[in-house]
DNA sequence: TTGCGTGCAAAGGTTTTGCATGGCA
DNA sequence: TGCCATGCAAAACCTTTGCACGCAA
């Protein structure tokens, strides 16, 4: 993981610290600059972008491309987490995006490393369908 | 599948049958219009996209929103392929996606459905990581 | 004739870039 | 002081919409 020379301000810290605060929760760029327009702190939606870009390439938050209009999704990384068997569920009806630990995730890797000769990066797995409360509700 | 009225123009059925020559192969709207300006019969964007909009919607074709700077992916649908065990692999490094006939798909709809409360949609899955070309290119 | 299809122009939304200014070290 | 960071404005993209006209049935 390169640590970019990277200066103490303002914007940096807050913008860092919002998604950590977020506890591994997605936020979309959108959704970052609304929040700190409404703590009349606001900051460009340039300098999100930016920091999101560099952020994603030295690994302290992973970029999602959800299938949907409302653009990316990013996402601190903790790394006391075990990313090897996080998987994403997005539901199709709701739009929600859940998480769940599920060892499989290490079977489909090795699975698709053997048969397939492809190494499969399992952060960045979503899997699209329904959710038990919208298949209930239909 | 519903079957909304259609007319037979020239623009649709250069459309439909440029999708299915491709045979299962993605393509980017981009490059439908590309296709057609270059054959000289240049179709506008509007209406590739309300075409792709609508075989969307009606099944005819799938659209894939990889992650990428390129815009959406649309695949046509060949009935009589097995989708319940396709599995796709976008490769980061060279960007190329591919196509794996996989069993292991049905065990993961399984487990995920049986664990996690959770109906995936196997059409729309698309795993991330590195292929073979780009792993031994290193 | 009727109503869908077409495509230009323009709008909408997300992300990037140019450039002058501001601020950390 | 030397760079990097910031943010406005504008551009670059992909996609959708408004609207007038064209064309299949």
């Amino acid at each position: 993981m390169k640590r970019s020379s990277n200066y103490n301000t303002k914007q940096r810290e807050a913008i860092l610290g919002y998604i950590i605060s977020l506890s591994g929760a997605h936020v979309t760029a959108a959704q970052i600059t609304e929040h700190f327009a409404k703590e009349s702190v606001p900051i460009g939606r340039t300098t999100i972008y930016r920091h999101l870009d560099k952020l994603t390439r030295n690994g302290a938050v992973r970029r999602y491309t959800t299938d949907g209009i409302s653009g990316a999704c990013y996402q601190y990384i903790n790394n006391s987490e075990n990313c090897d068997t996080h998987l994403h569920l997005k539901c199709e009806s709701c739009g929600e995006l859940k998480h769940a630990e599920c060892e499989m995730l290490r079977q489909i890797k090795r699975h698709v490393s053997d048969q397939h000769s492809f190494e499969v990066n399992p952060l960045k797995i979503v899997l699209y369908g329904k959710c038990e409360e919208c298949l209930n509700s239909v």
